[in-house]
RNA sequence: GCGGGAGUAGCUCAGUUGGUAGAGCAUCAGCCUUCCAAGCUGAGGGUCGCGGGUUCGAGUCUCGUCUCCCGCUCCA
């Protein structure tokens, strides 16, 4: 069952996915777009369903959770209430020795002699434009042999109208959240919502990597699934616990990652983002290594005390037993879905090698698997693949199905191992006297016998 | 963005000193086949990543560009 060279799963699972209409590479008859997937059939299915599951562990298992969709183009101040117009925005240089590329601001200075180099820094948005003379050196091989200080910005910016005017600049969002903060107070008011409550959302974010890469993992397009979680300062540590366990459950249970691949960091005190009070990290190991796949946060009151300052809009809650108003504190569970996606893909990555035949195997719970069940008739006459036909006419509205009447029984079994079919319901020569089909699990090939009219609910109990 | 490697059919590749593109698998149609792939017959599919240049002629030489893989940063 386990695959000798994990490294390989990679590749594997990319041509797979290009293979079988998962997702593959955005404008490809133009030579592609890189770090740009487009989902295909399966791909689709399999993301939204990652994303309903999301949605559904949020908004319906808790009352107190509701839902938004907010632009992804907003207001430009709201990003520099963020943060991330002056923390997206780094200065960085490369070491034409070693090749090494730092932040400038981090590089160590000599200060044994007189300052030699003067450094042109690029001008930040607010327009300062610091110039500084010092020796500045690699920290790597030593080297003061530097290039020129680049400004990289993060986040990708577009124009708002037809002009191109720096007056009409805005920025795709970076991230989903602050969609979610600038509107939860009057969410609040017409929902009729007090702390603890929260807001979940699914869209897309935009960064403009310096390094995109491994296949969907870090993309410069990519979709976020967050939920802020909205409480009274004081009470924030226990949220912040409830959602560490309600995290490690979805990825577990909902997603059925397995176990081993899984890990949970704490952050230290030294490793917090400027916004944070508290990080925890859920961690998967990847073909690449242990990568991030999910975040639960302490945000305390930093975001809505920004908003209060930029807007000049106090975005504070009235506190009926205290009479007074308060900033609520906020605890963020920010997934990132495309990962999620991979996740599931490369956990689910199996080959089966028998008398050097090999077989691929994609272990999705029937739950994610995007197409629920083959049919197929045994024989491709005799009447056989009228009783297919109509089985799947009927499980087909229900769920998506798949008829198959091509190449040998065996074929028609591979083609759905490898999209991760979870059964094979095949129609045999006995079916015209006993009404019964076959029914095959992908995992463990036991074969049962149920009654057509009986299979509907026989696949409802495990899907 | 920088350094290293690569780009011929959906996939894996072949293509001889530059002479005008092939194989296997996959796909499709038909036949065969009574439960775990690759038996038979036939078909479709490539302006050789893209764009310039050299040449009578470029998959093959040259330049540019795009994309992918491996390192250097960042994070969902």
């Amino acid at each position: 069952m386990a695959i000798a060279d994990r490294s390989k799963v990679m590749d594997k699972v990319v041509a797979l996915c290009k293979r079988r209409g998962f997702i593959f590479q955005s404008s490809e008859i133009y030579g592609g777009l890189n770090s740009c997937w487009d989902y295909g059939p399966l791909g689709v299915e399999l993301k939204s369903t990652v994303s309903r599951l999301w949605w559904e562990e949020m908004t319906r298992k808790h009352d107190e959770i509701v839902g938004l969709d907010a632009a992804i183009l907003m207001h430009p101040r709201v990003w520099e209430a963020s943060g991330h117009v002056s923390n997206f925005t780094d200065p960085l240089i490369d070491c034409k020795t070693c090749k090494g590329r730092f932040r400038f601001d981090q590089l160590p200075v000599d200060e044994s002699g007189a300052p030699v180099r003067k450094w042109r820094l690029p001008s930040g948005d607010k327009g300062e434009s610091p110039a500084r003379a010092d020796n500045r050196y690699c920290p790597t091989c030593g080297s003061s042999d530097l290039s020129d200080v680049r400004q990289f910005n993060l986040m990708f910016k577009t124009f708002m109208g037809p002009v191109e005017e720096s007056a009409s600049v805005v920025y795709m969002r970076p991230e989903t959240a602050q969609g979610i903060y600038v509107n939860a107070l009057t969410i609040a008011d017409c929902m009729r919502l007090k702390p603890p409550f929260g807001i979940a959302q699914i869209g897309k974010a935009f960064r403009n990597e310096i390094t995109p890469g491994n296949f969907i993992f870090r993309t410069r397009e990519f979709e976020q699934m967050e939920m802020q979680y909205f409480v009274k300062p004081g009470d924030d540590d226990r949220w912040f616990d409830f959602w560490k366990g309600e995290r490690m459950r979805y990825v577990t249970e909902v997603l059925g990652l397995r176990p081993e691949r899984l890990r949970f960091h704490e952050h230290g005190k030294g490793e917090l983002a400027h916004y944070a009070k508290a990080a925890f990290d859920i961690e998967y190991e990847f073909p690449f290594g242990w990568s991030e796949l999910e975040g639960i946060h302490n945000r305390s009151d930093f975001d809505l005390k920004q908003h209060s300052e930029f807007s000049g809009k106090l975005q504070a809650i009235f506190d009926e037993e205290s009479k007074s108003k308060y900033i609520p504190y906020i605890i963020e569970a920010s997934a990132g879905l495309t990962r999620a996606v991979l996740a599931v893909l490369v956990d689910s990555y199996d080959e089966d090698e028998q008398e050097g035949e090999n077989r691929v195997i994609m272990h999705f719970h029937p739950r994610l698997a995007p197409i629920k069940a083959g049919v197929f008739p045994l024989m491709r006459k005799d009447g056989l693949p009228e009783i297919a036909d109509e089985l799947y006419r009927t499980l087909n509205k229900k769920w998506r199905v798949f008829y198959d009447q091509g190449g040998s029984i065996g074929k028609r079994y591979r083609r759905m191992d490898e999209i991760g079919t979870p059964f094979g319901i095949t129609i045999d020569y006995e079916s015209k006297e006993d009404h019964a089909a076959t029914i095959r699990h992908r995992d463990t090939l036991e074969q049962v016998r149920v009654s057509l009219d009986q299979i509907p609910q026989w696949l409802e109990k495990r899907l």
